[in-house]
DNA sequence: AGCACGCCGACT
DNA sequence: GTCGGCGTGCTC
């Protein structure tokens, strides 16, 4: 153990974290001073894992540690800001901070490489010692490598990937072997470099703002360099987008980057297209969808501060900024925002907890804004900001309900509503019908014996697709044959209910000259796909869109003069206190996408509970008078964002080890309570979850409600030790799910 | 999480 | 007699 062997004395001791699932840092012995947010290898038993330095003293003392093996940055990969947000989201979420900071790490740094610019890249340009006619001459009989010789020639120094993408798709070629060849002929020559990166805006169409909105980005302007909070309440349509160019704009005018956060992947391409017109392709993207090389470059680029603006999902709100400007929240409400699995945060949260920590500004910005936010900005934490009009000759529509108690329906259907739609064909307009179910029925069943189709792994009901004849679990994901007949009784199957195919068919039915196309995740599986159907739609070429919620998030399409929304009901019965606000979002935003242009646009809603106030509130677009119910109620039952939650849950396989295991874990919270102050904390009794069976395993619950927030991590931080440190934890899968967004 | 150690059942 | 099941403990 001693460094007898070797030469080196270890004068220091780090702290370290490491990727496992325990809320305890480890210390070792280095004989450098390493800064905290540098990668280190370090033995860990019998393994050797990548961890993080958390902080350094000069003193080992105590008992003998294990040596660093190998340091991995010369410069911290993560920057002193940024740690300080993993380490407050460690203590907040209670969870392990070696994970925190795997999910803040590109996925290619998580590995012990070192950190390297991904930004090199072989370039070749036509070597300067040689005269026009002379390639000419050597290359007569070498087509291929003569036209891969024209193209370097055109410009300066270009890459592999540039001469790929400018000699079309002309095949596979091997451009390796020409390149080389027309190395060996010392026709090019070839160094390792940076691409230059043009940033200047192309193409950029002037940024107009009206009166409200140039108001809005001035006053939020005044707040660059300090940190403040920002709460933009805007109609669908009346022009978030520009507020955020224009103030990312000043914010890179000044020097600064901005962070965009925005909901998925879905919206980014019209999205990330006007920022890049307006503000040059120093705007780059971060999501999911990407190579890890491709995360890898924007981290890098953003950490450099070459990027100006990082528009990215979720887990953007980790990349690292050298000068950190603004941090702006599209659709601050929507649930995508929250992880959940693993580490459950809420970037939204974050984005605020970040904005602080940096000391920028944070603008959150939706047409329908949380409740959580709705309370901030009425309690002075967000200064809030509305744009009530679209812009333009735009108009709010106009919404009907359908009382579906007294109209007949063909495939859920009503005749008002088919009519509607035939009438906007008659116009040449588009329309959009919303039905937030994929698949062509949810449920299959045998009207001899009552036997229905359901998923073997969950407690639910298999959806047929009819496009691929199959029977689909849309909570596990399995896919089986589907059957036509009955397994007991041999009779026919017959579908009960709707999704966006059944809903597809009829239309093609009832108007077999229509454009019909289907907008769910099952076409719209690739990212092309997505670009596609989006050109299509914004050309008119498509009369009637099918579409699930996937419609529904900020396309700004200007043809649509009627939303049909199908089914609306499932979201009014659900036990989710949150059912009446995720309704209202989702009907709002989908509603939005009616009339962005000069006509005002329908939506009708049908319904079998047109007295339903909630229906009502919508009908009458009376968002103040919603959010003045909501929040009344969730006052009253002091659920969030007027009491705090925190969801302990657990899986197992075993039918009743989770609800055991969750029994013991409230005894011991019990005791806690009982033990020192009892604050204003209650524990619920554990329960099994709403969806009790998923993918095989049996969910529990057990919910935890406070008045304050205090209370609650005094509890937890204490509660989350004694469960992690006790053997029979390791029966079960749990978790602890702070302000939990979803119950289930 | 992984990996080792340890103590019980069915195998060449 | 051993191979391997997974319960338990530990990782600086």
């Amino acid at each position: 153990m001693n460094s007898t062997d070797t030469d080196t004395v270890s004068d220091y001791q780090v702290q370290v974290a490491v990727p496992v699932p325990v809320r305890q840092t480890f210390d070792y012995l280095c004989d450098q001073c390493l800064v905290p947010g540098i990668r280190v290898l370090v033995p860990f038993g019998q393994r050797k894992l990548v961890g993080m330095v958390i902080s350094n003293q000069k003193k080992p003392q105590g008992r003998e540690l294990k040596q660093v093996e190998a340091v991995l940055d010369s410069h911290p990969s993560i920057d002193p800001a940024l740690l300080n947000l993993v380490r407050w989201a460690s203590g907040y979420y209670h969870h392990p901070i070696g994970e925190v900071l795997n999910a803040a790490l590109p996925s290619l740094l998580r590995r012990s490489r070192r950190l390297e610019n991904p930004l090199l890249e072989d370039q070749y340009r036509v070597h300067p010692g040689l005269n026009g006619s002379g390639a000419q001459a050597v290359l007569r009989r070498a087509p291929q490598q003569q036209a891969v010789f024209a193209l370097i020639s055109k410009s300066e120094w270009i890459s592999l990937s540039g001469i790929k993408s400018q000699s079309g798709s002309s095949g596979n070629r091997d451009f390796n072997r020409l390149l080389s060849g027309l190395l060996d002929k010392h026709l090019i020559e070839k160094r390792t470099g940076v691409p230059g990166l043009d940033r200047g805006p192309r193409n950029a169409p002037d940024l107009r703002l009206t009166e409200g909105q140039q108001e809005i980005v001035n006053r939020i302007s005044r707040c660059l360099g300090t940190f403040s909070s920002h709460l933009l309440h805007g109609v669908t349509g009346s022009g978030k987008t520009e507020v955020y160019i224009q103030l990312a704009k000043n914010c890179i005018e000044r020097g600064g980057q901005a962070l965009v956060l925005i909901p998925e992947i879905a919206l980014t391409p019209q999205l990330a297209q006007r920022f890049t017109d307006h503000l040059g392709n120093g705007v780059c993207l971060f999501h999911s969808g990407m190579t890890a090389l491709h995360r890898y470059r924007t981290w890098w680029k953003a950490r450099r501060g070459v990027a100006t603006v990082i528009l990215g999902t979720r887990s953007a709100i980790f990349t690292p900024l050298k000068h950190p400007g603004i941090i702006i929240v599209d659709e601050e409400h929507d649930r995508s925002f929250k992880q959940n699995d693993g580490f459950r945060y809420h970037a939204r949260d974050l984005a605020i907890k970040r904005a602080s920590l940096e000391k920028v500004p944070v603008l959150l910005g939706s047409a329908t804004p949380s409740l959580e936010s709705i309370k901030n900005a009425e309690s002075g934490v967000h200064r809030i900001y509305k744009l009530q009009t679209r812009i333009g000759p735009a108009q709010l529509p106009r919404i009907e309900l359908l009382d579906l108690k007294r109209l007949p329906r063909f495939e859920g259907l009503s005749p008002p509503l088919l009519e509607a739609v035939s009438e906007v064909l008659e116009n040449r307009q588009q329309a959009i019908l919303f039905i937030n179910r994929r698949g062509f029925a949810p449920v299959a069943q045998c009207h001899h014996c009552a036997w229905q189709a359901r998923c073997d792994r969950c407690d639910a009901f298999l959806t047929y697709h009819r496009k691929s004849n199959t029977f689909r679990c849309h909570h596990c994901g399995k896919i089986t044959g589907a059957r036509s007949q009955c397994p007991n009784c041999s009779k026919d199957i017959s579908h009960v209910g709707v999704g966006t195919q059944r809903i597809e068919n009829i239309l093609r039915r009832q108007f077999p000259r229509a454009n019909i196309c289907r907008f769910d995740r099952d076409e719209i599986s690739t990212q092309r796909k997505l670009e596609k159907t989006l050109e299509e739609i914004t050309r008119g070429r498509i009369d009637i869109i099918v579409g699930t919620q996937l419609i529904s998030k900020g396309h700004d399409f200007p043809g649509i003069a009627l939303v049909g929304i199908v089914d609306p009901d499932r979201g009014l019965y659900s036990t989710d206190f949150r059912a009446p606000e995720y309704l209202f979002q989702q009907l709002t935003q989908v509603a939005g996408r009616a009339g962005r242009s000069s006509s005002p646009g329908r939506v009708i809603i049908q319904t079998s509970h047109p007295e339903n106030p909630y229906l009502q509130m919508i009908l009458n677009q009376d968002i103040d008078q919603f959010y003045t119910h909501c929040t009344r109620e969730r006052r009253q039952t002091g659920l969030p964002p007027y009491g705090f939650l925190a969801l302990w849950r657990a899986e197992s396989k075993n039918e009743f080890a989770g609800q055991r295991f969750l029994q013991y874990v409230r005894r011991l919270g019990m005791h806690l309570l009982s033990g020192s102050d009892p604050g204003r904390v209650r524990i619920m009794d554990p329960v099994s979850s709403p969806m009790e069976k998923l993918a095989g395993q049996y969910r529990a619950q057990l919910l935890v409600r406070s008045e304050d927030r205090k209370s609650l991590h005094r509890l937890l931080a204490r509660w989350v030790r004694q469960v992690e440190t006790a053997p029979r934890s390791r029966r079960v899968r749990w978790s602890i799910d702070l302000d939990p967004v979803d119950l289930f």
